[in-house]
DNA sequence: AACTCGATTGACCGAATGGTCAAGTCGCTC
DNA sequence: GAGCGACTTGACCATTCGGTCAATCGAGTT
């Protein structure tokens, strides 16, 4: 599965057949049917365990820290690295987002990031920490601006991962609190 | 052209066929070949076409004026608002930025846009209404925050014009000044 | 050794696609 | 009205792809 990622991530899903996939795992193509039922499953799998992924590094970074604002900073440096390390899966996110069938996978995995980020923000709120606006308005900026920031940094140049993180960290932050 | 990239963005760039387009034209499938050398580079001048209206949409909506920050907001809203009217072409850069093949025209599209973003944030650096920090991080920060809350409020829900834009532009002005 | 059955193979098939081209059409000029 | 060339047509072709399936393998069981 991970093979598969990253053909496709290379070469586009549909550009990348099934024999290419098989014979690059140097297996047959009945394997492939005997696993999954169609190209198309794959794909939707392959979006679902790299999001879990991320998720489990996002929550293994926060850890029981108390303070929501270092919880969002320290999710922001987790979910960086994370991508840094698995550019493949950026790639067929934003492949997954232009093809319907592949909508509603893609929009039960950003409801739950938003809805963690959410969760904290909130709690700043109620801190006082920050200014009470719509939540979710502001943790899908945060979003925008770790992936336009993975994007352009790690995925078109190669910068190192702390140089680009502290200023998405620093961005964020100062654009949610004011 | 128009067409074309309507119907690229609702049913994909691969699953839509040459003989899907000139159909749906009720031209022959000659008349295509006859304009563009390729179903290709029809996708790369589209993508050209769209990229010179947006940017024309933020001049316009920038005119002269002298705030740099004022400049910023301004260009913010222009995009949200032609995004919006535009969505066909939102869809059709997230999938041109998954194949490599895309690449040169899509980089080029997003120099454009982020030298045209420096250049205020540059000028808001001298006046002293921004730290002095990388004004190109600065830069994609602002175009990942405005493509995200596109994506989620115009293109998934569909909300109203103003209210996405107001969180924009106060999420971005916070993230740029502090 | 015979049997079982989950796992694996890869030749094969129907369908669809990007692109070609011989055959027009139509407005223009001389 | 003959000639011309820009433009248009759609049947056609070569190729590729997702998916099927009869055949085979081989580890475990009796």
């Amino acid at each position: 599965m991970d093979r598969a990622a990253t053909l496709f991530a290379e070469r586009g899903y549909h550009p990348t057949s099934v024999a290419d996939i098989v014979s690059s795992l140097g297996v047959g193509k009945g394997v492939f049917y005997w696993y999954f039922s169609s190209k198309e499953e794959l794909l939707v799998e392959i979006l679902k365990a790299s999001h879990q992924g991320l998720r489990r590094r996002q929550q293994a970074a926060i850890g029981d820290e108390p303070d929501p604002l270092l919880r969002i900073e320290l999710g922001i440096r987790a979910s960086m690295e994370w991508f840094r390390e698995h550019r493949q899966f950026f790639t067929l996110f934003q492949f997954a987002a232009t093809e319907e069938r592949f909508a509603p996978v893609l929009r039960n995995n950003e409801e739950v990031a938003i809805a963690d980020t959410v969760r904290h923000i909130k709690d700043a709120i109620v801190d006082g920490r920050i200014a009470d606006q719509d939540p979710e308005m502001l943790a899908q900026g945060v979003v925008g601006v770790v992936e336009q920031l993975t994007r352009a940094y790690f995925f078109e140049r190669d910068e190192p991962v702390d140089r680009v993180s502290d200023a998405a960290v620093s961005f964020c932050l100062r654009g949610l609190t004011g």
